[in-house]
DNA sequence: CAGAAAGCAAGAGCACCGCTCTCTCAATCA
DNA sequence: TGATTGAGAGAGCGGTGCTCTTGCTTTCTG
């Protein structure tokens, strides 16, 4: 039952985004009376949590069938990739990276989730030192997290403003704030891709 | 009225964010019944664009007031009055940038404002060409909007990305994202503004 | 100046929402 | 066999966006 609900639900955001996620249509759809979906997410929150756990998962995995190779070229096939999920798959990536909820918290459950999508970025691009992230005050914030991924602390400082950028771009062109200038984005998105494997120095 | 129907749904919507924006509550506050707000917007989302327009104004009042000088420095004010502005106006930034509501495409009048965000940065940082972002393609494509900002092409194409860079760390920030690496983000987003200020040509 | 027209607000109401509470019924366990 | 648990149903509360009709007041017009 829980998993049908999840079905149900991930194909609801997929039309009308996370925030027009409907307790009572999701449970109508899956035959159950709308007080009864409360037995197995005793919120909308939590099923929604649930979503952006799945949708983490989803990335995850696109991400993964990213096949290993020189690092420039592994960091350009990671952010193709991701600009193509987000782009087949729009209302999942703003479930992810747009507004969270008023008063919403990303509950602990989800942070091994975005781990796993973020150390795919940082083992193919934090592996050696960037001289605009090597700042005292920032390596030492980094060391610890860094250590966990086996990352040089600059490096990883790199990736996370690299990967920003991807995540700002993508979100932009989504969004359609780039409806006058660069869109369709591809060629901006090119750009900047190259622009990155420079900064990281993986080229 | 209708200016005091702006003014109520500005708080309204610091405290609870564009999502939690409820007509009944704005003309409940107003001394409207329900009914008669609508008389004056004709619909919820015509309200959230009224708002997102003036809060497309208030951030480049906030970048209007970023004193001129050397193009270096006058990227790195820009950038952290950017930043500031989103940490103390964090619902307006999300309004801005944020997910935008399922079906909601931007209505004509918010892309001046839009632009006018966008042209302080350019007027910053788009004066020379980047080479990373000098491709035939790209240039093509953004020769005509970098016309109307008397920009060059390749170096508005640079400030698309890097704006965009901004708005993802400051997302990811605002979002909590960042919680258990780089949060607080000052170091982080220090040395990306030094990175941009350097791939910018502008040192 | 009288009457028509226009503008504004109120009120009731529709269909939806998240969520709670109580009830029934069937399966399971002691 | 009897008690306990779990799943689902149903009614209901207070909230939402939005519509429609009604009435009053102000303004314009002949």
């Amino acid at each position: 039952m829980t998993a049908q609900i999840l079905a149900v639900a991930r194909t609801e955001i997929a039309e009308h985004g996370g925030g027009g996620l409907s307790m009572r249509a999701v449970a109508r759809q899956v035959g159950l009376v709308s007080s009864a979906i409360y037995r197995y997410f005793p919120t909308r929150e939590a099923l929604l949590t649930a979503m952006i756990i799945e949708s983490y998962e989803h990335l995850d995995a696109a991400l993964g069938r990213v096949s290993a190779g020189q690092p420039a070229q592994r960091w350009r096939d990671l952010a193709h990739t991701f600009r193509s999920w987000a782009r087949q798959y729009r209302h999942e990536f703003q479930l992810i990276y747009g507004t969270p909820v008023p008063g919403y918290v990303a509950p602990p459950a989800t942070v091994p989730a975005a781990a796993a999508v973020a150390g795919h970025f940082l083992a193919a691009g934090a592996g050696q030192p960037v001289p605009a992230f090597d700042h005292d005050a920032l390596v030492t914030q980094l060391a610890a997290p860094a250590g966990e991924f086996a990352a040089d602390p600059s490096g990883m400082a790199a990736v996370l403003a690299e990967l920003a950028a991807l995540i700002g771009v993508v979100g932009l062109e989504l969004s359609g704030h780039l409806v006058g200038s660069a869109d369709p984005a591809d060629h901006l998105f090119e750009a900047l891709v190259e622009r990155q494997v420079h900064t990281l120095g993986l080229a």
